[in-house]
DNA sequence: CCCAAAATAGACCGACCGGTCTATATAGAC
DNA sequence: GTCTATATAGACCGGTCGGTCTATTTTGGG
């Protein structure tokens, strides 16, 4: 759904297109640790080590166009993550307790410089370039139906599991800001225990 | 405990010290809705009305001092709005619900521009200058202190209110980010709910 | 009334921003 | 081997950034 002209020939384009991939996990990165205005394009070309050429190549639409790959890049980290405890747990209670201990993992990994990959910029971009914000949209929207799915399969109403769901991310993403400011995987914790007993009842 | 060299001669200077506050209070509007990095001191000095020289005499220290009592201002916002709902509803349970209205209220009010005037900063800051994340983080702190204390007193064990306290305030935070993003009340309007159910039990 | 301190005013600065453009290197099709 | 996408490379541009500095205006104590 993003954009750019990938190979569209017809030789089915295999080969490592890296310096796209490096540009987008690069931008991701950065995004995640301070934001999206707060970086700019040299500490990106930097970190993915590709001249500017090669950004404006991949990438007519400049930041622009980064941000929102970026941003669907990320999504589909976090989807996938919280997809594959869902799997592994079977059920909704324990991945949400194991998701949010990913996320504390995350964290203290990074010495706190890394928290969710998409909630920076969905903040100060909330008012920002509506295709950005769409693909922010879309990556939460991802996670909460994968949650809402689980539930269901598990007997909640669907109305119910799409609240239960949303409560969820939203509490692990506050959690993530607060254990961000306090250098302390805490509140993450806390918030998935809280959060794997709410869903048992 | 800012900073900033005040009147401190004998006379109790009391007289309405009013360019300080209206750069105070622009900064803090601005940085809410787009964080601190994407807002231009230019655009601080427009919305303030006050030009260059008044802001370098009222903060030596520039954007990075505004920031901190931006910051502490913003604090002080969120935790007077909630303490005063705790007095007028009693409840801890009542508070939050009401405390959760007050927040759906700025949102839409402000066409979902302005969410929490802390939690922008405090992500794309949280790896920045130590003095403001102290203050990010005293201003959380402001609040969940004020949660826990009336926890305690309806008779909750400390360390479970100030877990208590911790959940509410990571909960309505991320509830905030989906409502930006959604532009809708929703998540938050929902998070106050279930949280008030939660507190009721 | 006078005068020093406080506050306002804005021209000015070097650094860096995102973005454009031309030139070169690389690689797959034939 | 040659030719044409595709991709890499980076010099360059105007604009804006945060910050400094020198005046001028305002203000309140004596």
């Amino acid at each position: 759904m993003s954009s750019s002209q990938r190979p569209a020939t017809a030789q089915a384009g295999r080969k490592r297109e890296s310096s796209r991939t490096r540009l987008i996990s690069a931008a991701a990165q950065l995004f995640q640790e301070q934001g999206f205005a707060a970086t700019g394009l040299s500490e990106i070309l930097d970190r993915a080590q590709t001249p500017k050429g090669s950004l404006y190549h991949h990438f007519p639409g400049g930041k622009a166009e980064l941000g929102v790959a970026a941003m669907e890049a990320a999504g589909q980290v976090l989807q996938h993550t919280l997809t594959s405890r869902l799997e592994s747990q079977g059920s909704a209670a324990g991945a949400i307790a194991a998701f949010a201990d990913d996320l504390a993992g995350w964290l203290e990994g990074s010495d706190f410089s890394r928290g969710c990959p998409v909630a920076t910029v969905a903040l100060e971009q909330a008012n920002g370039a509506p295709d950005l914000v769409a693909a922010i949209r879309g990556a939460f929207e991802g996670v909460i139906d994968a949650l809402a799915r689980q539930l269901v399969a598990e007997g909640t109403p669907a109305e119910r599991a799409r609240r239960l769901a949303t409560l969820c991310l939203s509490t692990l993403e506050g959690a993530l800001i607060l254990s961000r400011t306090q250098r302390s995987g805490a509140p993450v914790r806390m918030a998935g225990e809280e959060l794997a007993h709410l869903l048992s009842a």
